[in-house]
DNA sequence: TGCATTTATTTAACATGATAAGTATTATAG
DNA sequence: CTATAATACTTATCATGTTAAATAAATGCA
């Protein structure tokens, strides 16, 4: 059998969880899990979506993105407005505390993120975006 | 700020799901998780390790990794043995059992692993696990 | 119109992720 | 030796991942 060290899902996950631990720490000073920093910044993407669109975009399952919508709506940094006409879909969008808190942690993530940028290099970094997107075309593709 | 769609993290997340997505089926048929197997898998490639190098291998942080051994414990597919020299550290093994899942599980694993190396090709694959280590060790080596 | 079907979202249940704190054992300074 | 620190796990707590089931509203069709 192959060598486990060369497990191609634990390979994505190590490289994830590095950049991550970059990101976490601030988002944490906070009081955001990185998901939840997802569809802030997903909100801030769409400017307002609905709960299926805003899962698609945040790459969260709707169980989850469920729980989490009803955590930042406790805290007052998203709202929910109904559609008119489909009462099964609600519009989420950020109130203005929501979108204070982005403004003030975007920058600084930006700046961590192009740290990252200079220590592995603009071109290797350009280069595993491409073959990352290939792969999940490449495996979506065949469903 | 940059495109949403281009955030790392997401992207590594991505590609990776849509590799644990042919996988997890089969494990889910044999009762277990993609953790669960990576455990088993780790004590296959070292024999017999202690929590802490087991976590190391399998990507776990302690905490899951202690629930998932009491789990696969339970399920008699691994046992432990008390170092003599540090009753701190206990050896965690195969079971007989835990052996002949993965024994079964393994080749089935394989396969599916061969069907992705066909879509997306070796070269380009290797391509991407060069860029994955190479982004590990940049990341790591400047903490 | 009335009812089965589909769609959108939420709940439920169990497992893991992440951080902090606790426990037991070993190593170490004084 | 002994008090203290370091080590190796384990617990505890809260949040998310994963699957299945439930709920509710919209759609399609007899």
């Amino acid at each position: 059998m192959r060598d486990f060290k060369h497990s191609l899902p634990m390979e994505l996950m190590r490289a994830r969880e590095a950049a991550m631990a970059r990101f976490r720490p601030m988002l944490r000073d906070h009081g955001l899990t990185e998901q939840q920093w997802r569809v802030l910044r997903a909100l801030v993407d769409a400017g307002g979506a609905e709960v299926g669109e805003l899962a698609r975009k945040s790459c969260l399952l709707a169980p989850s993105l469920t729980r989490i919508l009803q955590h930042l709506e406790s805290r007052s940094l998203i709202k929910r407005t109904q559609n008119s006409t489909d009462n099964r879909r609600a519009i989420i969008s950020l109130t203005a505390r929501g979108r204070r808190l982005f403004n003030k942690i975007g920058p600084r993530l930006e700046s961590l993120y192009r740290v990252i940028e200079d220590e592995f290099g603009m071109e290797r970094l350009a280069a595993l975006y491409t073959l990352l997107a290939e792969f999940y075309e490449t495996l979506q593709a065949s469903r």
